[in-house]
DNA sequence: CGTGAAAATGTGACACTATAACGTTTCTCT
DNA sequence: AGAGAAACGTTATAGTGTCACATTTTCACG
């Protein structure tokens, strides 16, 4: 029901910065401050086609959402949602919590949206779905996140499962630091591999 | 402050279910059942013994706190920690919420205490504290988490993070999945690399 | 010893995150 | 058109986490 890989819109996996989107772009992590009307477009025509091969209805409050997570390159939470759903909205109506979860619930069935649970935050799939174990890079700075695999770790992850007889289900990477762009704008933290 | 390497107590760390604490174990996880006494007790001891060498102090609130998760290889909600702190409690009392969060703050500090974000649950850590990226196991029949680390990982991470220009400064990794013991007692689930 | 500063805890209020239960609307398919 | 399913609305409530400030405990120092 999740976690079926889907094309790319265009060639491009459609949350990249890709060059349309901004000039200096390090390895797929967008600059602050670029141009996002690309991404956008990016974005909800990639979210759009996922629907449309899925079957999967887009209706109006699922349009929404989307439009406004793909407005931005951070995890939002539901509630930040929600507020945008009430200043976004014609008709300026507030929809209540569950509505806003519903929406996140019917997007992370279909692989769209991620959760970083770090934080009770949410933000698009620059993929439009995957199956591999995809850690989330999060910028501790601008709050940016980013999707880059982590060929290691698909390999030898069903191995060490094996080793201690352990079947995964599911996989969440988080790794927290400092983005590229940010290094790049002030000192770097120590680097600590963090046990916490 | 946190994730200062630590060494072990009687030369087995304290978490795992050494030859005393349980004879079917299969690579540190813990046999649902086993006579779990001996964890306790190493896990109690161990924790004194890093508080005394970091010169941490061990109040009575703490050492509450300790005992409960000391007794349970699963991770429990701070709530849950709560309830056990009335019942455990001689007097009674019940502390306000922000006790328990603020003891599981200073253990998380010592690295002592771990906390799985995508569940809002804590759990003691199994070495006492360790500077690598320790991947938490959980099983999601029997709830029970151990730490094991992906050597590949701690490989990979460093030369993935230069390549994408990212300073990493925490790594955490959730696997959920069905612990050896109960995949021996019941069909086991797909495998999946999870998405979500 | 006292005593003062720092650490730890208590107290009450409150913010944030998420879901339950049930009724109404909208869509789809025949 | 009509039935059934899916989506959404409405209200209430559960669960998780923090703030601000008062009080107590601990510990180093004179
Ligand atoms: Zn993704
Ligand atoms: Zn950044
Ligand atoms: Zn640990
Ligand atoms: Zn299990």
């Amino acid at each position: 029901m999740a976690c079926q890989s889907v094309g790319e819109v265009d060639g491009t996996p459609y949350g990249a910065a890709g060059p349309m989107c901004s000039r200096d772009v390090s390895a797929g992590f967008p600059q602050p401050g670029h141009d996002h009307h690309p991404c956008r477009l990016r974005f909800v025509a990639g979210a759009e086609a996922v629907c449309r091969e899925k079957g999967a209805r887009l209706t109006r409050v699922r349009r929404q959402v989307l439009e406004i997570l793909a407005a931005s390159h951070r995890p939002l939470g539901a509630y930040d949602i929600l507020e945008q759903m009430v200043s976004t909205s014609p008709s300026g109506r507030r929809p209540a919590p569950i509505t806003v979860y519903r929406v996140l619930d019917f997007f992370q069935e279909l692989g769209m949206v991620h959760r970083l649970s770090s934080r009770n935050a949410f933000f698009l799939c620059s993929q439009g779905g995957h199956r591999q174990t995809m850690p989330f890079w999060l910028c501790r700075e601008c709050d940016t996140v980013t999707e880059a695999s982590l060929p290691e770790l698909e390999m030898a992850m069903p191995r060490r499962a094996a080793e201690l007889g352990f079947s995964p289900i599911s996989v969440q990477v988080e790794v927290e630091g400092v983005c590229p762009h940010c290094r790049a704008r002030g000192r770097d933290p120590v680097m600590v591999e963090g046990c916490r």
